[in-house]
RNA sequence: GGCCCGUUCGUCUAUCGGUUAGGACACCUGGUUUUCAACCAGGUAAGAGGGGUUCGACUCCCCUACGGGCUGCCA
């Protein structure tokens, strides 16, 4: 085995078409881990060729996101910045007879797929194209549209040893061959992923089990690259309670948000490294740790469910744990005066999950409470009260009441 | 509709033909604790349904049901 090829590189490759959220994050850290795990590469790779939803602002936000929860990335790269290298890819493929340009648009297309499905057949692409002679093709352009281009699948089983769900085939037959660039030019990213993987000696992908077909596609397109395809491992998605989708609910599970409710990055991490394994999970105080203990084969391919509410048992565990001076800084923002800060977080620990939960305890210490009391339990109440001894009650009142 | 994957305690899962079906989290009980949390000890709790194959099936095969994914000139 060639030297070049033995270290082990791993990419994170997120579209900044948004914030990231514990999906996303489980992404990442697996590959993230596997490459710490095995002394290699681990890229940020920012998939960034849709260039109408790519913004600034979501690559910030991503990278500060992975900077707070200590995942580091040994390089940067972004799609956009290598257009030029598509371009010559596509020529290369064009020239191979693997790429064939169409021109149905659109709202053809989709008819087509009506049609189809219609009369029960898979909405398959028809390669009506391939049929179409030099001079229909120069009419259309005289027409005025614009050809966009697909990617002539062999029609064959594609099969792979994926690193989660085991052996795995798709029939090439069963898919349409995909469009790898638009009408206006631009790369689509099963194309310029393909590219990129190869280019940058991708050893190993863990995605998304949403990726599985496109993994079919891009196995055939690697190769016809003339790369070697990774090894693959498609984790399964996380659901809701319900076994519903997340996404729905996707707001309230963004990195940004847990970090400002005040969830400690080793606790997320903890749990998002071992949720859906067979691996129990645990509070680790160290990312050697999570890499020690990290095997992607260890988790289940069945869809996992995920309620957001057992995000916070580990955090619970951790904050109650944490020396006044980890949280002096942020006892003081509430208000509470430097003097009481310590004996405050000794008594308020005890009882919060997030660091977050700090500011109802001090209003409740600065302000008192209402008594809540039954209606027939007012008498009893009452009376108790009365036997109590005068104030300030202190830990002996206790004992005074045997 | 087609294709792919899946279905074991509430949840994440182990088991690769013969087990008292194991662990972790959650939960319950007890201990400890001024309370709660934590901690310690113990406990409740599971093979979707139906057919096969086999001496024997959670495990292998088929069917059904259910769940997830894909089926974009998104990623």
């Amino acid at each position: 085995m060639p030297a070049t090829s033995s270290l082990t590189t791993t990419r994170f490759a997120p579209s900044p078409t948004g914030w990231i959220h514990v999906g996303n994050l489980r992404t990442a850290l697996m590959n993230y881990l596997i490459a710490r795990q095995n002394g290699g590469q681990f890229i940020l790779r920012l998939d960034d060729t849709d260039q109408e939803r790519s913004k600034q602002e979501y690559i910030d936000g991503l990278k500060a996101d992975l900077d707070w929860l200590g995942i580091r990335y040994d390089r940067v790269e972004q799609q956009s910045k290598r257009m030029a290298r598509y371009a010559d890819a596509a020529e290369a493929l064009k020239a191979a007879g693997r790429f064939y340009e169409c021109f149905e648009s659109p709202v053809e297309l989709d008819l087509k797929r009506k049609k189809q499905l219609n009369m029960g057949r898979p909405p398959v692409y028809d390669r009506a194209a391939l049929d179409l002679s030099e001079a229909q093709k120069a009419a259309y352009r005289a027409e005025g549209r614009q050809g966009y281009w697909r990617f002539k699948l062999d029609q064959e089983r594609i099969e792979w040893k994926d690193g989660i769900i085991g052996d795995i085939s798709i029939d090439a037959a069963s898919v349409s061959d995909p469009v790898l660039i638009k009408a206006d030019g631009q790369v689509l990213y099963t194309f310029a992923s393909s590219v990129d993987d190869v280019d940058m000696g991708v050893t190993h992908i863990v995605r998304g089990a949403d990726h599985v077909t496109n993994t079919a596609t891009q196995i055939q397109i690697m190769k016809a690259l003339g790369g070697t395809p990774p090894t693959f491992a498609h984790h399964s998605l996380l659901t809701g309670p319900q076994g519903e989708e997340l996404s729905k609910r996707l707001g309230v599970l963004s990195l940004r948000d847990l970090r400002a409710r005040g969830v400690e990055p080793m606790a997320l991490l903890s749990l998002m490294a071992r949720l859906g394994s067979s691996k129990p999970v645990e509070l680790v105080s160290s990312m050697d740790e999570l890499v020690a203990g990290f095997d992607v084969g260890s988790f289940g391919a069945a869809p996992t469910k995920f309620d957001a509410e057992d995000l916070f048992p580990l955090p619970r565990h951790h904050v109650q744990g944490l020396p006044f001076a980890a949280v002096k800084d942020r006892v003081q923002a509430l208000g509470v005066p430097e003097a009481e800060a310590e004996a405050f977080w000794a008594v308020a620990k005890g009882n919060i999950t997030i660091l977050d939960d700090l500011g109802q305890w001090w209003t409740l210490f600065r302000d008192g409470a209402e008594p809540v009391v039954d209606e027939g339990d007012r008498d009893f109440v009452r009376q108790a009260l009365a036997l109590l001894p005068a104030q300030p009650w202190t830990t002996a009142t206790d004992g005074d009441l045997g």
